[in-house]
DNA sequence: TTGATGCGTAGGCAGCTCCCTACGTATCAT
DNA sequence: ATGATACGTAGGGAGCTGCCTACGCATCAA
């Protein structure tokens, strides 16, 4: 499967605040079962069933059995692809920022260099 | 707007390869009109409008006319949102993988000291 | 074995996405 | 003013999304 593909998959996935919802219910509270996560949502279960199928299908989720539940867990590889497609444009900027703080810096330093001068032909 | 539906326009719009084509074709060339990002693509010009308009209503690109020409730039804020929306993730799997070295790191340890051990036993 | 529980899938419907062609509008060269 | 250029928008069609209810299957308690 070609990246772009996986990529897309993932995005698409975030692209919904419900799955990013039960993302972060799976982050701060730890694996658990649908009907669980479930619980949350004002919504049917199936439905939140479906929404974590898109989420393991995107690799952000897994699911192990325990019994008869479906125990879900938090996956880090295809965060970490976003981590890495967006790591040109972290670059980018960074180096954009660096560079206009540095302008801003010989600004002020020049202004300084002003005031001293200022200060100078106006004594007390 | 809450900041949910900022997200979920951001991580739409990144949801298509030809979206991310095109921020990717700014990111390395610059600044450019629409007729020049087009060029590159196998899809009506109208097509990449409406696709730079997307980016557009998600904050991720900006537009300056030039004469007749629409010149099209890349937008920090947003890709900054999806980075802070990451964040707490990256932290969790960072102290998911710090712990899980020290584990490791144990074992290699004790491990090295079970060889000491050994080699002691069987000198020469 | 029987009934209850936990979960997934089937089927259906409203609305959105992504592409197209046709057209409208602003700007520029002549 | 006239025609060409650069761009956006309108309108439409095929296909996908996100929700629902109904149902099927596997597991567990009794």
């Amino acid at each position: 499967m070609p990246m772009t593909d996986v990529i897309d998959g993932v995005f698409a996935a975030l692209a919904n605040s419900t799955r990013r919802a039960l993302l972060a219910r799976l982050l701060e509270e730890g694996d658990q079962p649908v009907q669980r996560l479930a619980a949350h949502f004002d919504m049917a279960r199936p439905s939140v069933s479906e929404h974590l199928k898109v989420l393991k299908d995107a690799g952000l989720v897994s699911g192990r059995r325990r019994g008869r539940q479906q125990i879900y867990r938090l996956e880090h590889e295809a965060m970490a692809s976003i981590r890495d497609w967006l790591a040109p444009y972290e670059l980018f900027w960074r180096d954009k920022l660096a560079a206009m703080s540095a302008v801003l810096d010989e600004e002020a330093r020049a202004e300084e260099e002003e005031q001293t001068r200022v200060e100078r032909e106006e004594p007390e």
